[in-house]
This record gives C-alpha cells, sequence and structure tokens, in this order.
DNA sequence: CATTCCCCTGACAACGTTGTCCAGGGCCTA
DNA sequence: TAGGCCCTGGACAACGTTGTCAGGGGAATG
C-alpha cells in the first residue's frame, strides 16, 4: 500500500481540446465546434482564426468524446475466423471498402474459431459501441447477442448462418456446391469418392459433406465407411486421411476436398502419389491453374460475400426493418484438369 | 410546453446505463461501477443483486465513456497497403494475437497504395484516440504525424520506413535479399537478367532494385536498359515487360521478380512459353513447392515482422522512451528449382 | 430615427463512466 | 463499555464534445 504512487489523472498526453483552441483564438467553445464541423454560420475571418488555433496547436477531435454525445461510433466490426486465411482477405477487403463508402471505420479480430473467443470478441465491439456487427460465426448459439440486437447493433452473419436466433445472413451454398463437385467426378466415370472436410460442427462443412452424401445417393452409389474424414485441417490429419483412403480395402479413385487448407494439404500428398487420383475441392486457390494437372475446384466469390453482407448492414443502419434475411450465393465449377481425370481401368 | 415530445438527442438505442442498474439494484452509481470493473469494497449480497440488475438489464459498459475518463483505449491502428495481398494476412494476424495477448483491439484499414488515403486514415484513426499505430507506409512524408506522436500516440512502422520523420521502423532487408537472389542466378551461370518490380516511389521496390543492380555490379555484368521494368504490379503491366524482356535482342536468360504479385503473373507467363526461363521472386507464395518447377523465392516472415512490430509497439507503450530504431529482419532464399534452371547453351 | 429581422456567437447542460472523498455502521481492542 | 478503525456505499465532479437556446450587433425597412 505504501507504494501506490497513483495519479490523479491517468492520461497519458495533454492533447489540446476545444477549450484550448477557444482560448487561444479568443472565440467560444461552440464556434470552434462549429469549425471543426465544417457547421455554417461562421465568417470567415473568424474561421481563419479558429483554424490557425488548430494548427498551431496540432487540435485533433477526440472522437470517444464526440461518440459518447451522438450515439453513433461510424465504425464496425468484423470478427472473422483467422485472419491469416487467404479466403478471408478479399472478404475483408470488400467490407472494407463498403465501410469506408459509407464513413465509417472497420475494427476486426478473429475467433481462431473458438466458440468463447468469438463471444468475448463481439462483446468487446458492442461495449465500443461499434454500429453493426458482421460475423464469421464459430459457436453455435447467438443468444448472447440478443440484447444488443435488440438495443440497435445491426448484425449480419456472414458464410455460416447464426445459431438460435433470427439474423440476416449471407451464405455461399455449400451444399450445391459441394454436390455439383461430386457429380462432376462421378460424371467422370468415379465410383469410389473420398471426402476430406473441416470438423462437422463447423456449418458450412457439414452441409458440404451433406453435399457429398446426396450426390452419391443421387447416383445410387454407396458410401464406405472409410471414405469419409472430419476433423482439424490441419495437415497431419488431412495426410493422414488421404494415406488411409488411398491404402484401405477399397481404395477412393477420387477425392472430395472441403476447403482451400484441406485441398491445399492433398495436392500435396497427391503429388508424391504414384497413381494419378481426381480432385475436386472446395474453394479456389491461388496458383490452381498453374499446377499439373490444374486444380478443378467449386469457387465461392469472397469478396461479394463480403460485399453483399456489407451493404445489407448498412441498409439495417440506415433504418431498413424488415426481418432478417438468409442470402445464399451460387458456387461455379472451375474444371481445371484434376477433376477429369478418369478413374484407372479396372482389373 | 406543450411540445414535451422533444427529442434533444438522436440516440438510436437506448441502452440501460449504470443509473439504471443502480436503480434497479437500488444502490449507488459507483457501487455498480465497482462490480462492473470487478473493484473490491462490495459484499457478496451487493454484488449479486447488482449482477442480477446486470444480466436483466442486458447491460454493456459503455467504453467510449469509459474512455473518455480515462485516456487509453485499448486499441491500437493498424494501416497497411491492401487487406486482400495473401503476404499481409500473416502479419495481420501476427499483430492481432499480440494485441489481444495485451489486452487490445485492432481497428484497420488499407491505404489501397495511396498517400492521401493513408493520411486520412491513420489520423481518423489518431481522433479514436488508439493508443497506438502500426503503419505500413504508402505516402513519403510522415510530418503529418508529428503532433499525435509527440502527444503520446506511439508509432512503429513495417515493411517500410517512415519519411521525413524519425521513428520506429521493422523492415525485412530488402536489398540484402534481392542481391543474394540475383546472385543465385548469376552462380548458375546467368548473364543477362531481367528485373520486373513495383512503383519505385515504394521504398521497398526501390531497394530491391538496387540489390539488383549491386548483385549485377558485383559480378561484373552491365545492364541492359530493356531488361528493368518497374510499375504497377497488374498483370497486363507485368506480362508485356516480360515479354519485351524475353524478344528483345538480347533476351534475358534469368529474371528477378519484386514481389509475391509479380512473382504470380510471371509464373503464368513463363508457363506458357517455349523456353525455360530462370525466376527467383521476392516473398514466398503458397504452392510454389508444387509449380514445376518450384518457384525459388526470397521469402520474409511475415509473421515475424508483424509481431516484431507489435511487440515494439508495447514496448512503447508500456513507457520505454528510448530513441527510434530499425530493426532489420534478414530473409531467407528457398531454392526449389526455378532458380537453378541453367541458362540456354551459347550459340 | 426607430423597429424588425437575421446572422453570428457563446453560455450551458448532457452524454456515461470513473476517481475522489466523505459518511455511517459494524467489529475489534483496551 | 467506549473508542477507534476498517469496510462498504454513495454523492459529486470531471473527461471533451455537441445540441439548445438566448443575446448582441448590423442591415434592411417603415
Amino acid at each position: 500500500m505504501a507504494d501506490n504512487t497513483r495519479r490523479p489523472e491517468p492520461r497519458y498526453g495533454n492533447r489540446p481540446t476545444m477549450k484550448d483552441v477557444a482560448a487561444r483564438a479568443g472565440v467560444g467553445l461552440k464556434t470552434v465546434s462549429r469549425v471543426v464541423n465544417g457547421e455554417p454560420g461562421v465568417t470567415p475571418d473568424t474561421e481563419r482564426r479558429v483554424q490557425e488555433s488548430i494548427d498551431a496547436l496540432g487540435f485533433r477531435r477526440n472522437d470517444s468524446a464526440r461518440v459518447l454525445r451522438k450515439g453513433r461510433t461510424a465504425s464496425i466490426g468484423l470478427v472473422l475466423e483467422d485472419l491469416a486465411d487467404p479466403f478471408y482477405g478479399p472478404l475483408n477487403r470488400a467490407v472494407e471498402e463498403v465501410a469506408r463508402a459509407h464513413g465509417a471505420l472497420l475494427i476486426n479480430g478473429s475467433s481462431a474459431e473458438d466458440p468463447d473467443r468469438e463471444q468475448e470478441l463481439v462483446l468487446a465491439l458492442c461495449a465500443r459501441r461499434v454500429d453493426g456487427l458482421i460475423v464469421i460465426p464459430a459457436g453455435h448459439d447467438h443468444r448472447y447477442l440478443e440484447p444488443e440486437i435488440k438495443a440497435g447493433v445491426a448484425t449480419v452473419f456472414v458464410d455460416r448462418p447464426a445459431g438460435r436466433i433470427d439474423a440476416d445472413a449471407v451464405l455461399s451454398d455449400s451444399f450445391g456446391g459441394a454436390r455439383s463437385g461430386v457429380a462432376h467426378l462421378i460424371a467422370h466415370g468415379h465410383r469410389r469418392i473420398g471426402f476430406i472436410g473441416d470438423q462437422p460442427r463447423i456449418h458450412t462443412a457439414s452441409e458440404r459433406l451433406r453435399g457429398y452424401r446426396t450426390a452419391m445417393a443421387d447416383a445410387g452409389l454407396a458410401i464406405h465407411d472409410d471414405w469419409v474424414s472430419l476433423g482439424t485441417t490441419a495437415p497431419k490429419r488431412v495426410q493422414d486421411a488421404v494415406v488411409a483412403m488411398l491404402a484401405g480395402p477399397e481404395p477412393v479413385t477420387a477425392i472430395f476436398t472441403g476447403n482451400n487448407r484441406v485441398t491445399v494439404t492433398v495436392v500435396r500428398v497427391l503429388a508424391a502419389h504414384d497413381r494419378p487420383v481426381a480432385l475436386v475441392g472446395f474453394d479456389d486457390i491461388e496458383l490452381a491453374d498453374l499446377l499439373d494437372p490444374g486444380v478443378t475446384v467449386i469457387a465461392q466469390d469472397a469478396a461479394t460475400l463480403g460485399r453483399t453482407a456489407a451493404e445489407r448492414l448498412f441498409h439495417r443502419l440506415d433504418g431498413a426493418a424488415d426481418a432478417p434475411s438468409q442470402v445464399v450465393l451460387p458456387t461455379r465449377l472451375i474444371a481445371r484438369g484434376s477433376g477429369e481425370i478418369p478413374p484407372p481401368a479396372e482389373g
């Protein structure tokens, strides 16, 4: 207790305030406010004096105080799953572009696919009083957001739907994309097709699995237990899955991968494999066209996903009060070669 | 007073405040504050009552007001060049990890390589009173930051140094990396080597060019005018540059590329070219090992760049007041094949 | 010259939180 | 049993800004 040399005011830099500017310019506080905000009703002469004072003192309006007074922060929060995942780069950028067009700043962070961290981050953003949120959810229960949404925090979910609350969402057609990708392999003669996906608790992962199962069922094909592998995207796990599928009693002749990270690992493993194995992956990957064979993918448009979500968000912020809706964006199959490899001749 | 429906403030959601919580719990304002902040001096019984009240009302502390009172925002700003560039993903993530470890939020935006936009963004962040800034500069004159830095906004530049002010910076060894990459090509027998880089006003671009020139000079090799091409990273521009270099009177037998985006385009162009051309690129690219030939690169560690910068920033925020310093991180040559292609036999 | 009106300007309160300071009550000690 | 101390709780001001409103001065008008 002896050492608590507490300062009464722990402010770090004594920045000039409007009061200081006003004093130096010999005008009232409100006049400075008017000049700073470009409001009318100030004579050019007065304005010049104030501006000179602002420049001399290096004044910069304190937006915290402004926010407190006005209620709106002109900032939105973006919670993604992993900032380093190349899939989210264009999405992030698209959101930022829209935010910028609306004069808002973007605060972001990643949940690392951890529901607790997601909640922590989202609530921290709410405490900052962001005007709105764009969330790529990691968890499955978003009831913790109810008071926030009721209090006016516009919220849009992207890539995966919200859990246990009714909210706007912008999604890619995971089910349809996976189904068409697997159908593509079947159309090229494959009967034994493997599926390697992300953890099943992730919505997109289970939707893609469902697409795979549906395509197989549509073609009257049974699925061997060994052909489906779900789990983390860690290279080791994926590699083991590929090896197991190719070595089993009924080895697969083609593989469908559930996202970009899985695809990249599978491409690596297959490159070292002696027999050619057909491959279709969900998500496009950079340079996929230059590999040999080129990687056939189900591409989703991350930028459009982000832009659509951001536009919906600002639409709500502008007062739209219609019921929450889900937008599902189509995917696109890009055939580059790996998906068109025929199965080896029987015998 | 007929008009008692006057709405003095345009507040969007009437969120409960500590005052509301206090009234409902039948305690004083400060007691609520103590509970919310986990301060000691509240009996368990009172605390329970307050907590119940908080939950019932859906109260969430307003950090804007808190910031205004306390002076610190527990947030830092990150200004990068392009959120969608895969190079910045790991950097962004590393910064976020460090920020999170220090309990700070990350606000970010991209300058799109536009100095005006950089300044606009930086000043907006300062108005938000971020505690510190990490900037990948687009411009060359950062004197506009002087009042901010003097007022206590810690600032660290990454990837490129600050212009006309003395500030912390964390850089990769662009010059040394390029020099060693070009030397690598020379060691494999090349004499006519091209350089395709980003716009020369970008610091890293000119440093890499300097590394190229130095390596060539070290080996006593002259540089033909047609061998150097600087400009935007637009695929069209880069493609034209490659074609010109390979078609000139003295066609190059090897190319050094100045960054990841240029490298990707050049790989595409060379894949369609009939003769093999050696290639070394600055920045690693995903799947570079799987191409044929694998792409030899000068890799810089984006995550370490970001982590180092963020740690330096928080070090300053913790009170370090030593003189600004520059940290230069080494690069690493990863030989994968494209850089080891020998020049075609003369004749 | 008096009056009206408008334009410019500034005083003041309020936004929601936290630091300071004081009051009251219970408990320990002498 | 009395005195003092510690522990809990609350009143109040301040952070820097903006909305409201009122006052003063000059120009336009009768």
